[in-house]
DNA sequence: CTGATATAGCCAACTTTGGGTAAC
DNA sequence: CGTTACCCTTTGTTGGCTATATCA
């Protein structure tokens, strides 16, 4: 029944054998796993090893593929694995003599795709100790994992992904920023505030930061964060909830800070820290778009339905997580004891609900059950007593409606999906849920949440001219704009984008928080998008806020501090070590020296010049200047492309492997021939090589169009074809050419006979497909009439033929430009007799026709086949 | 945990002007 | 016998950059 498929034998040192399946990539069946009853194997090849011969251990060869070391050591454990599995000291059998022979075959080029062996047929041969192996996916904590980088596509899509998740994060922001200038919004937070409050800030030409602390602890207090919220249709809506409940996402809460500011006649913008899809793609995730992925659907879809929760809430494995999130959670919030943990662990869904309510609401209460917790406090151990702790759900619990809590549970639910969807494992993500709802704790540190918003206040009475300051209410801070970065980051929420929103418009402030700016440089989209993004963003803003900072975030980012470490100067903005200088940099001027990090000189990034061989300046229209001799010369790959280079090789590698390179310094404008007389100036063939259109001699264009050259040709005008690259197919490179080049002032008188000449050869195209149309139509025509009367003189001889055959032919002959076509008329009578014709080779004059615009001569053939010949 | 270094995989750059055969 | 059109074949190597692993 099974087919046979080749198998290999694999000779161990031991004189064990193992039927080893051809597969780079097989299935280990495990060492328990013996005498397998009819296994079927099916390899796929692995991006890893894509385009490789598959691994095969030869015969005798315990280490078919020594070629790299992490392989080898790899396979050498394969093979003790295979060792260990299959040390039976077997007889050599039939089939090992069958499996050998194919294996011999070779094989080398077969397709080793799948296998199959039947216990049935075999195994009585084989004995009970035989083992088939799959010498892959070993789960070891030694088996090297297959590393897989991101291909082109991947990335280039990562970026698409990224720069539309800043688009949209940027049209949230801006929707956030309107929000706050609702007036209704404005009214109900200011309606709430004590008057108390109010006169600290009604001096706003002189306010400083410290004139809000009352303010922003107030604030705290009176609002507590929620991870998760009730979509109510619209922002506003969600912000007039949040004001009645006195609960809000940190989106809605610092947003209703902005909306308090604005409402009390402050400058203030709504900033967010943008939480973008990440620039590269997450090589981590297989198989998904990337880990970033979960994070975008959680954030546009944060509401999942009842159904889809109640689908996952079926499934065992999300049940056993969630139960320890609410564990963990509530040992940390509560101080659990730990029998209580473990019992826990084994609670119903029920219990496992109620629990996540419970965090959820306890959330709430611990932020706002501390309400004197300024930094005085700050701290105040997270502990409580079990006792207090289970007072605190009891109310939070009581207190909240039925269908709220459903809400809330729902809402968790989705979190929890989310979060197992993550990569991050779900211990590190509950601690990351935990942080966002904590907000009690006024020192930055890891327990505190990743800053993603809060609010900037324009204070007029600080500095000497005013400056905008940090005031974030979720987290109880005023004017500590230093610290975000450090929490940022310890938070895994660095930095990348943080964007000031106001007056509908919106201006990146990264540089106001961001201290060491190399570090999120390279998870930053290309500046030139970015800045183009923002530039109309940027100036509703500055009308709206009627401040410019421009100068402060630009001696921010030059006067960054020299970073300690050597590979922050890989391709750091300001500054440049020469170790880390490319290949085709060049330090010029080489200095000054900034500083030294461990013992290397730095010095600043305007010093490093980017260098280009000959060539490569020339394509930018630029030569080199006389006597300058090459900045940096570098090695070249050698030329391999053909045997006869590869004969001399040895000459060459002595006479030039090298590539001189140049800097700008040593450059003049490219200095061609220029045109005379319209005659272009060519090269020894004859060609002008057109490597940019910056490589034109002066007095020529460049015409990209097909067929130019005859046009030229015909009018008498001196051209040279535009050779513009090469094309390197089957190991030959070919030149390319692309239209050609002229003297300027034939541009015009080109162009317009090219035009004409197209037309003309559009006419004649149309009229030439017309005219075989027509033909067609004929042949048909004379082929159907021919039909009809074969048929006719069959069944009714010579009966009503007559009209047919006039309307037929004269419909035709409308249409045709025949000149002769009376002459063609009685189809001759001998057609009756044509079951077996042959066309006349020689058509008689009579049957020929010409027409003197296309030079083509239709020749008839009396049974009405017709050949079209063009006469030159 | 951070930084330095080694390693491996992706990818871009580099190369820089056909030859044999059949039909006409 | 000279000219022309068409087909053939689908590279191959090197080094830079970068992500990851490993070690101090």
């Amino acid at each position: 029944m099974a087919t046979p498929v080749p198998v290999r034998i694999a000779a161990l040192p031991r004189g064990g054998r193992a039927l080893l399946l051809p597969s780079a990539h097989g299935r280990s069946l495990g060492p328990g796993a013996e005498a397998a009853t009819g296994v079927a194997g099916r390899r796929r090849a692995s991006p890893a090893a894509k385009g490789k011969s598959p691994a095969k251990v030869e015969a005798g060869s315990p280490l078919g593929n020594t070629r790299k070391k992490g392989r080898a050591k790899a396979e050498t454990q394969d093979n003790a694995s295979v060792e260990r599995c299959g040390a039976g000291g077997l007889e050599k059998n039939n089939l090992e003599e069958q499996v050998e022979a194919v294996c011999d075959n070779d094989a080398a080029d077969m397709d080793w795709e799948e296998g199959q062996v039947e216990r049935n047929e075999y195994s009585h041969e084989l004995g009970e100790s035989f083992t088939v192996e799959f010498n892959d996916d070993v789960p070891s904590s030694t088996t090297k994992k297959t590393v897989r980088r991101a291909t082109a596509e991947e990335k280039e899509l990562a970026e698409l992904v990224h720069k539309v998740h800043l688009l949209c994060l940027i049209a949230r922001g801006r929707v956030v920023d309107k929000t706050c200038n609702d007036p209704l919004i404005q009214a109900s937070i200011l309606s709430l505030l004590p008057n108390h409050l109010l006169w600290n800030v009604a001096d706003v030409r002189n306010l400083k930061a410290v004139n809000l602390r009352n303010l922003v602890s107030w604030f705290h207090r009176t609002f507590c964060v929620t991870a998760q919220s009730t979509h109510r249709g619209s922002f506003v809506s969600n912000l007039g909830f949040a004001i009645q409940d006195r609960i809000g996402t940190a989106e809605e809460v610092c947003a209703l800070s902005v909306a308090l500011f604005r409402a009390l006649n402050l400058t203030a913008r709504f900033v967010t820290n943008l939480d973008v899809a990440g620039l590269r793609p997450d090589t981590k995730v297989m198989g998904t778009l990337n880990q970033d992925a979960s994070r975008l659907c959680t954030r546009s879809l944060p509401h999942s339905s009842p159904a889809a929760d109640g689908n996952v809430v079926s499934s065992p494995a999300l049940l056993k997580d969630n139960t320890q999130d609410s564990v963990s959670m509530n040992q940390r919030r509560g101080g659990l004891g730990k029998s209580k943990q473990t019992s826990a662990c084994k609670r119903s869904l029920s219990k496992t609900l109620s629990s996540i309510k419970a965090d959820n609401e306890s959330s709430c209460i611990s932020a706002s059950s501390q309400l004197p917790s300024t930094s005085s406090n700050a701290e105040v151990p997270k502990r409580k007593g079990d006792v207090e702790f289970e007072l605190q759900l009891e109310m939070a619990l009581s207190a909240t409606a039925a269908e709220n809590q459903n809400n809330n549970q729902a809402n968790h639910m989705s979190q929890s999906i989310g979060s197992l969807q993550d990569s991050t494992p779900p211990k590190k993500k509950l601690r990351q849920n935990t942080e966002a709802t904590s907000s009690s704790s006024a020192v930055w540190s890891r327990s505190a949440g990743a800053p993603l918003y809060w609010a900037e206040v324009y204070c007029s009475g600080q500095a000497s001219t005013g400056r905008w300051v940090h005031v974030d209410v979720v987290n109880d801070l005023l004017d500590a704009e230093c610290k975000v970065e450090a929490s940022s980051a310890v938070c895994k929420k660095p930095l990348r984008y943080v964007v000031a929103f106001a007056g509908n418009g919106a201006k990146d402030v990264t540089r106001r928080y961001c201290l060491q700016w190399y570090r999120i440089a390279q998870g930053r989209v290309n500046p030139e998008w970015w800045e183009n993004v923002l530039a109309p963003l940027k100036q509703m803003e500055l009308t709206a806020t009627n401040n410019s900072e421009d100068m402060e975030l630009q001696t921010r980012a030059l006067t960054e501090p020299l970073p300690t470490s050597q590979q922050a100067y890989k391709d750091h903005h300001l500054y440049a070590l020469e170790k880390w200088l490319h290949k085709n940099q060049i330090l010029h001027p080489k200095g000054p020296v900034l500083g030294f990090c461990k013992g290397h000189p730095v010095y600043p990034r305007s010093c490093v010049q980017t260098l280009q061989s000959r060539h490569g300046w020339l394509r930018e229209g630029l030569q080199i200047r006389e006597n300058e001799l090459p900045a940096k010369v570098v090695t070249r790959p050698k030329r391999t492309f053909n045997a006869q280079s590869v004969q001399s090789s040895a000459n060459e590698d002595a006479l030039k492997p090298t590539l001189e390179l140049y800097g700008e310094w040593q450059l003049e404008p490219l200095q061609l021939p220029h045109a005379v007389d319209g005659i272009v100036p060519k090269n020894e063939r004859g060609q002008v090589d057109v490597w940019s259109e910056k490589c034109l001699p002066p007095g020529t264009v460049h015409l990209r169009l097909p067929r130019l050259f005859q046009v030229a040709k015909r009018l008498g005008i001196d051209y040279a074809p535009a050779m513009v690259g090469f094309d390197y197919r089957s190991g030959r490179c070919l030149p390319v050419f692309d239209g050609i080049v002229v003297c300027t002032e034939f541009k015009h008188a080109i162009l317009e006979a090219y035009a004409e000449g197209e037309e003309q050869r559009r006419a004649e195209e149309r009229k030439q497909e017309e005219a075989q149309a027509l033909s067609r139509w004929y042949q048909l025509l004379c082929s159907i009439v021919t039909r009809q009367r074969l048929k006719d003189s069959y069944k009714t001889p010579s009966h009503g033929l007559g009209h047919e055959e006039a309307l037929g032919n004269d419909n035709i002959q409308k249409n045709t430009l025949s000149s002769q076509r009376s002459e063609r008329k009685p189809i001759s009578s001998k057609l009756q007799t044509d079951h077996e014709h042959e066309h006349v080779h020689e058509y008689p004059e009579e049957d020929q026709s010409f027409d003197e615009e296309t030079f083509v001569r239709t020749k008839r053939c009396p049974c009405g086949f017709s050949i079209q010949v063009e006469e030159l």
